[in-house]
RNA sequence: CGCGGGGUGGAGCAGUCGGUAGCUCGUCGGGCUCAUAACCCGAAGGUCAUAGGUUCAAGUCCUAUCCCCGCAACCA
């Protein structure tokens, strides 16, 4: 029986088309899922739209649609975005779904049934223009509201709250009895730190507007956001009609999150979870921020990066690539135009690109196409590109375990690179030249395939549409269907004799800049 | 003294248990010609923010200072 993964991006909130950072985080996860699908495990993989909240509903409303028809607007074009990025979720959850409202009601039910929510007074500063409540901290200079920068008043209301103070021992516990918890290891601190300082019971409903999941049995108010969303991680599962699939996945590996809202999923997601009596997620990563060409991504900056114009114009590996490869996951990292075309030049172009087209030229120009027979060649070279193959697959598997897709990508590449390098020691255009040195020749191509093999499995996970494009290249369909390779293929499936290849195209055709 | 992250050759970054400072891009020189003017080899270039301290030895530990960037509870 196959061993069961659970991975989960969070659900991004319909506001506004996603732009790179959600990219990112969605790219990650699914990095990290396809690697574990190819290792042998039975993964779910779900992502989804968090679509309730007062923003929503104000935008709606200015344009004159429900609050439904206009997170059905933007949802579509999530989903357009994952499909175009080759994102293979198994799932995508939105929070208006039936399946979402109930499981939520029934959490909030039980908690309440068991004690753990009350109801209480809300007080907070309120804009009565923009019927928002803020904190003290988000009010601008002068102490008013930083949308309307109008006065604020102190305002109450009937509120329910979760008895969160009664969990946050139990949640520090576990924290500090599991190290792998909260990653990265700052971020941990952090939160440590945070709890430490005390916890104040949660406020979890509103009454201030009615776009979200009614409270059971008091329909006036809604279920607050944060409340709601993360309890989509188990909706998915099918947690209310007790399906396997909650029973085979939960608790998560991981949740994959931004550093900003690490603090409620290792937290309040805890919490909730103590009171339903459910185990907790096994870890909670957090990854770092993209910031583009120095400066923090937003709207007033004018500096949004849409995924989608960068896959239309450079394909979909090329930027899971360099997000992958760039940034260093739990830091911060930049993303540049210029740093993206000069990797899709140096690495995806001339190193790997480069690499297939001219292996497969010299198969079709020295041995029409076939990979020949050899046999009793074993040079120093040969043996020396052996093991830095098996060194660099050993390397590759333990780095992509370990989460460091980056490092696993550089380990990757210097592969790559490595294979160039045997092309030059071997000069196969010189062996070709002189017939006593057939059966060299024949090795040396063979060797090369055999890296291309190698490489074009270690880079699935990251790239699938380049990966099956090097396989179909290499002409390995005859030796074994694509969808099936397994990890363990890496060393266990060889090249067959005398198959031959397909015809040779660009992988990445170089991107000309001007210069200035 | 709110919390956290960061300051390493022209640019972007790695540096695990402290032991001669690495990678990619760029620059310069050479080689090769199978290839997407790609590939391979070599070189130049850093007092590792600053000032002290611990140590036989510190980018790596400790203290102080300066600069940059996030977060600061209902905000995805």
């Amino acid at each position: 029986m196959k061993q069961p993964f659970y991975i989960t991006t969070p659900i991004y909130y319909p506001s506004a088309k996603l732009h790179i950072g959600h990219a990112y985080c969605t790219t990650l996860a699914d990095t990290i899922a396809r690697f574990k699908r190819l290792a042998g495990y039975d993964v779910f993989f779900l992502t989804g739209s968090d679509e309730h909240g007062q923003k929503i509903q104000r935008i709606a409303e200015s344009q004159g649609v429900t609050p439904l028809e206009y997170v059905d607007g933007i949802v579509a074009m999530f989903k357009e975005l994952w499909k175009r990025l080759e994102i293979s979720n198994d799932d995508f959850l939105r929070t208006s779904e039936e399946r979402h409202h109930l499981t939520c009601q029934e959490f909030f039910r039980r908690i309440r049934d068991k004690g753990d929510i009350y109801k209480g007074e809300y007080v907070g500063l309120y804009c009565t223009p923009c019927e928002s409540y803020w904190t003290e901290h988000q009010l601008d200079e002068n102490g008013n509201c930083p949308d309307c920068h109008r006065p604020v008043e102190k305002v109450s209301e009937e509120a329910y709250f979760f008895k969160m103070s009664k969990y946050a021992d139990r949640v520090l516990e576990y924290i500090k009895s599991n190290p792998e918890f909260i990653q990265p290891t700052s971020r941990r601190n952090e939160m440590i730190a945070f709890i430490e300082q005390g916890l104040e019971d949660l406020c979890i409903s509103r009454t201030t507007f009615n776009w979200g999941i009614p409270v059971p049995d008091d329909p006036k108010h809604v279920i607050y956001v944060w409340f709601d969303a993360l309890i989509n991680y188990i909706t998915a599962l099918g947690f209310l009609n007790h399906d396997e699939k909650f029973e085979k996945f939960w608790p998560a590996d991981i949740h994959l999150v931004g550093k900003e809202i690490v603090r409620f999923h290792s937290i309040i997601w805890p919490c909730i979870l103590l009171a339903m009596d459910l185990p907790l997620p096994k870890q909670i990563y957090g990854h770092g921020w993209l910031v583009i060409e120095g400066d923090k991504m937003s709207k007033s900056k004018g500096n949004v990066v849409d995924p989608m114009l960068l896959i239309d114009e450079f394909g979909a590996d090329a930027i899971r690539y360099f997000l992958l490869r760039e940034i260093n996951l739990g830091q911060d990292g930049n993303f540049s135009r210029d740093a993206l075309i000069s990797r899709i030049n140096s690495d995806l172009a001339n190193d790997l690109g480069n690499l297939l087209h001219r292996t497969l030229n010299m198969i079709n120009k020295f041995q029409k196409g076939i990979v020949e027979e050899f046999s009793g060649v074993n040079r120093d070279v040969d043996q020396s590109l052996e093991s830095d193959k098996l060194e660099t697959i050993r390397k590759y598997r333990a780095e992509m375990e370990s989460m460091k897709l980056s490092d696993a990508m550089k380990t990757i590449w210097s592969f790559v690179s490595r294979s160039n390098k045997y092309i030059d020691e071997t000069a196969p255009w010189k062996l070709a030249k002189n017939p006593d040195q057939k059966s060299e020749l024949a090795a040396t191509l063979y060797n090369l395939v055999e890296s291309l093999r190698v490489i074009s499995i270690m880079i699935s996970p990251a790239m699938p549409l380049t990966s099956r494009k090097i396989w179909k290249q290499l002409g390995l369909d005859s030796t074994k269907n694509f969808d099936e390779v397994q990890l363990d293929d890496i060393e266990n499936l060889r090249i067959e004799f005398g198959h031959r290849i397909e015809k040779p195209e660009q992988l990445f055709p170089r991107i000309e800049v001007e210069k200035s």
